[in-house]
DNA sequence: TGTGTTTTGTACCGAACGGTTCCTAAAGCT
DNA sequence: AGCTTTAGGAACCGTTCGGTACAAAACACA
């Protein structure tokens, strides 16, 4: 029925989130966005409401596409262990090759603080990034002290988007390492050793 | 020598700088610094250049009432050690009432990618900062092994900053706790003289 | 082939943008 | 006084903003 569309949904989100992720929501103009969608103003009303949509759309594919794959490679279980795939993250984050920063936390800096549902969504989103956290030290160590693990957890987040910030200002390769074995040193404490051993009676329960 | 200038730069870039750091520069419009400022047109542009060298003196004015304020309260001699001091700074970072962020984390964010002299600013705020961090850490214990002050400095930074960010999220005040914890552990391994302050060292609770 | 439906590209909208230039009144100086 | 500098307001610049209207185009189904 009718006039087939001419792009598809999908691509056009993805090139629109680059577009918000590197220039930010009130500095990416719509000839910006059309033309990174390649698409006309006419498709763009038509397919989105308005420039707001866009924008929760391509956080919604963020979410889908970054955050739940990063939390999904966390808590899947293989021969490494939790610690193992909570180090490969951050040492991931330590050799990042561009500076592109985070869009989730672009997000959270400069539109959360404005926009209600922005702020909805990305808190969810760092719970969900921090219950991918918990999952892998609940992996490695099921009687952790539940508050040892929401603790470590939480502070792996902290971490997180402090080294995203950082990546934003170029700052990030001399102190990504740093931050690394500082939280190599919080999982040794929280969990132990890579192969999971409890080696430390009394130590975390 | 001609009429005297009728209102106070500094007062002025104060309330610029409360726009900019609550909307961002792009969502800034003219006519809100104009309102803030409580100056006209005219006024603006024979003050300031434009825009742009406003929003940097505001930069520049949150690093000397802001950033090196609180680098001079961490190096500070006094009755209480350099740990207590740091850990002062988190427990404000944890309980503090509004959800105002951080301007130079806001800057680092939206602003440093796409401005090369503002990003060489934020770095060195960022960079004093840490600075502040190590003097205060140097203070406690000043044979203290070069490599663990430098990562713990770093560290303190970066977690100093993913605070911020959850700050703009609302999410401040669950991680808040949990990364004060885990800050007193890393100062406490850093250069001990823990004030109590661990409960779980040894303990479970 | 005709009809209905949806998408498409584009011309266009009013409003607001950052920035500039006037100009007059006001306030210091010698 | 007379000179000089600034203040502050208004009008205005060209541009760009997000958003809309509409007719041509491309399909599905009859």
């Amino acid at each position: 029925m009718g006039r087939p569309r001419q792009f598809e949904i999908d691509a056009a989100l993805e090139m629109a989130m680059r577009v918000f992720w590197s220039k930010g929501y009130e500095a990416t103009t719509l000839p910006d966005l059309l033309g990174a969608m390649r698409i006309s103003r006419g498709s763009f009303y038509k397919a989105f409401h308005d420039k707001r949509a866009v924008y929760l759309a391509a956080l919604e594919r963020y979410n889908r596409t970054r955050v739940l794959e990063t939390v999904a490679m966390l808590q899947k279980a293989g021969t490494d262990s939790g610690r193992e795939r909570i180090e490969a993250l951050f040492k991931a984050l330590a050799e990042r090759p561009d500076r592109s920063g985070c869009f989730l936390c672009n997000a959270a800096v400069d539109r959360a603080p404005h926009d209600p549902e922005i702020e909805e969504r990305v808190n969810a989103m760092v719970q969900r990034l921090e219950q991918g956290f918990r999952l892998a030290l609940e992996g490695d160590r099921p009687n952790i002290d539940p508050d040892v693990l929401d603790e470590t957890a939480k502070s792996l987040v902290v971490n997180y988007l402090g080294l995203q910030v950082l990546d934003a200002t170029g700052l990030n390769e001399q102190m990504a390492e740093s931050c690394r074995l500082q939280v190599s040193r919080m999982l040794e404490a929280a969990v132990g050793g890579g192969n999971g051993l409890d080696e430390r009676a009394g130590d975390n329960r």
